[in-house]
DNA sequence: TAAAAATGTCAAATATATATTACAATGAAA
DNA sequence: TTTCATTGTAATATATATTTGACATTTTTA
């Protein structure tokens, strides 16, 4: 009997919640969170993991609660 | 004319919302999120900046939400 | 009370988030 | 088309999150 493996994925919308917002491109959201540029499109092709600090600041200035840009997806392998 | 500057500091409940939840340990929780008891410590502490995969396994094995659990705190210095 | 469990903390090592610089690819506007 | 803004991506460097191992202090429990 052996336990599933689940994979914790970490998801998040930052790029489509950017574009809802409208008038913001990448480099203008990673100026206003205090990232580069290639940080927030690493970020947003969901390529890495950021700090709670970074994901809090995007959460403000894209005016959309934190739960709702990131969650886990689980996924049993 | 300066701007002001304004701190914005990370902060979480993630201590007292374990003890709310009864019979967990700091080594417990570790456990169930994947790191280090030292790590969970320094996250209780308030003394980094964890990861938002670290934070979304910690609201989960809490059940509390995300954004109850971390927030934000806006200080002008 | 003593013993055990839980917590706080330190130093050194490792893994990885983020910065920097640069350039190619895509898309929009002239 | 040509130009310009935006996006995707790569290599290397740096900062810091996290691990490991250890020990002292505090809290709990017998």
């Amino acid at each position: 009997m052996v336990k599933p493996v689940k994979e914790a994925a970490v998801r998040n919308k930052v790029k489509i919640a950017r574009i809802e917002k409208g008038n913001l491109t990448q480099g203008d959201l990673a100026k206003l969170v205090g990232v580069t540029r290639q940080t927030m499109n690493l970020i947003e092709a969901q390529k890495y993991n950021p700090t709670i600090r970074v994901c809090l600041l995007i959460s403000k200035h894209l005016d959309c609660r934190l739960d709702e840009l990131f969650w886990i997806e689980e996924e049993e392998l």
